[in-house]
DNA sequence: TCTATTACTCAATGGTTATGGAGTAATAGT
DNA sequence: ACTATTACTCCATAACCATTGAGTAATAGA
């Protein structure tokens, strides 16, 4: 049973705020896995938390967020 | 990649009004398969859409929801 | 016929999410 | 010193979801 998560939950796993989330999701730093026909609901799965949580580790040490982008094209992260 | 639904997409795909299937959802007959921690929003799978979609064939044929919850305690539906 | 039950259906309230745009403190660049 | 960029942060709007309680048409029961 895999879990799910929406960005409240994501937020709350990864001490990150909401907002923060929504920014990253808008410059594409992190990818939803898919969303409500409906709602336009985003969700997302433990891989997502593992991302986050590594990105958070490389924005500790003050690794630029473009770099981070960069990383991401390059499938590196 | 399993589909996740919302309450709007179930009621999508199965034809079934919200309304109903939050009277469903009351009564005990479909239950969710997890939940947001933060926004205690449902989320249901296929699994879910099929049995809907069992009780739909049932209700057509009249058998009434007092033994539909029934057979689903004895695991027969 | 009168009453009760069934199976929804509707309405109100409050919290959550999506999106776009604007604001800002800190740092970098010129 | 001045300007631009970065990395958020805040705000407003609109649609969706959860929950509770009340209303209703159709059927069943007494």
């Amino acid at each position: 049973m895999a879990n799910i998560y929406m960005i409240g939950d994501l937020a709350r796993h990864t001490k990150y705020s909401i907002d923060t989330l929504n920014y990253y999701l808008r410059i594409g730093l992190i990818k939803e896995v898919g969303r409500s026909e409906r709602s336009n609901y985003r969700y997302f799965d433990d891989s997502t938390v593992e991302q986050i949580k590594r990105i958070q580790e490389l924005r500790m040490q003050k690794v630029p967020v473009k770099e981070l982008l960069r990383r991401k094209e390059n499938g590196v992260l």
